[in-house]
DNA sequence: CCCTGTGAAGTGTTTCACAGCA
DNA sequence: TGCTGTGAAACACTTCACAGGG
């Protein structure tokens, strides 16, 4: 995540941990899926399985919530898919913008699990004169002038930033100044907000190096597991700098 | 996280703790902006701004490196850019297919920042028999029928999957099959994968659900920040159950 | 004297294992 | 008996604070 709020130091009493909270999500979708089906009630263990975590997590994020099952049977789905949606504030409206109309800005406009509990784009917003008035997933986009007023009108207080890199900042900025005080960052970019401003971000490169990081543990591990402790690494010539392997070759790799 | 590999135990070593991995990235893009001002050298201090975290944590996570740093003076931003690259696997090629080319999946095949640094979308793969052919970002769509043979042709070890959540699993199951051992997944699915595996999600909706919680926080907290204990949270009369707020509606809210 | 590198303390999260209730 | 709810132990991550090298 990046700069923003650092959800209060745990005051004790209504803390819910932001690792359950996290994962509020999953249950939720799981026991969304169970609902449709007409499931009544479900284990730990089945829920946990459908939401991809152990059942003994799932139990005690619950227990931050309260206590939903009944011993010997498990919970009821549908009791557990209110609680959970009014723990996350589903059960009310959130208008969203979504600032910067490229691919992505687009593509997410389109998406239809967006409009899923809870959230309606309320305004898509552009910098480039062009595109205002021109639909996108049936919503006119809007220029980046009137900002301030479309946040304030609609009620927005949950900005998504999809502009190029160099833009974000100062599109986060005027958010803010408007009165958004949520946002989810796709450019990659570091955000600085001020308190009370929660910042979150989906960064796809990101994502890839953490992948692709595995995956060079998994290509070199073939064999060589329990490898015995590697000859001392080689050190650099000219200072004492020294790293578990590999030193600095003489061209940089583009 | 899905179901997936578990990273090995940490059997000491050569381990360099996962929420330092998922920094790196960050670190290294601040160094790479930093390299293409030239700037020859570069604090703790500043370049924990740069990337948003804070000095002790950035130090911390070098220190898992080995000793890149020059006491009194500060890190060599190109020296440390190919470090971090190295130990990311950056200075491989990594061939990427994305399976699923709707709107999400053309955004991300046009994203320029994929390309950046060692990553390549090799393939673009869709199972409509329509679009086979069709070019997007110059590359053309391939029909999901030869899937198998694309990845191993390619060499595709990292997939990407922006089909709807239906297909998901199949997909992902023909992608492991296929020889793909990392996947980035944007359905919104819990994928289970063989061992061996890793599996990221990026899912807006999670993303959008967790800022709702803190938003909704923010809401209730105007004045009432020390309340002293709420009263006694009222009890569903059937069973014994009980939450710290709020019962089931007559109705369920759509 | 400044800034890195790191033990040690502090905090948060997961897992274990079982008491207790339906 | 079966499954939840939860203390307590284990583990992971962050922060502190300072020794020590340039």
């Amino acid at each position: 995540m990046a700069t923003g709020r650092n959800h209060r130091p745990a005051t004790r009493s209504r803390g819910i941990p932001e690792a359950t909270v996290a994962r509020l999500p999953l249950y939720l979708r799981a026991l969304t899926a169970l609902s449709e089906r007409s499931v009544p009630t479900v284990s730990s263990e089945e829920l946990a399985a459908a939401a991809g975590v152990n059942s003994a997590k799932l139990r005690k994020d619950f227990s931050y919530l309260g206590s939903y099952g009944t011993r010997g049977v498990g919970y009821d789905v549908e009791y557990l898919v209110y609680q959970i949606s009014r723990e996350l504030g589903l059960t009310q409206d959130w208008p969203v913008a979504i600032v910067g109309i490229g691919n992505l800005g687009a593509a997410l406009a389109n998406y239809g699990g967006f409009a899923s509990r809870g959230f309606r784009v309320a305004a898509l917003i552009d910098a480039d004169p062009a595109m205002a008035g021109t639909p996108v997933a049936g919503i006119p986009v809007q220029h980046a002038d009137d900002l301030d007023r479309i946040i304030s009108e609609n009620g927005v207080s949950i900005g998504v930033i999809t502009t190029p890199p160099g833009a974000a900042q100062q599109v986060c900025d005027r958010l803010v100044a408007a009165g958004v005080t949520s946002i989810l960052n796709f450019a990659p970019t570091v955000l600085s907000v001020p308190d009370g401003v929660d910042v979150r971000k989906v960064d796809l490169s990101i994502e890839l190096q953490i992948l692709a990081f595995h995956e060079q543990r998994k290509a070199g591990e073939e064999g060589v597991d329990t490898a015995p402790d590697p000859a001392a690494p080689p050190v650099r010539a000219t200072t004492g700098r020294k790293g578990p392997d590999g030193d600095m070759p003489a061209v940089m790799p583009a």
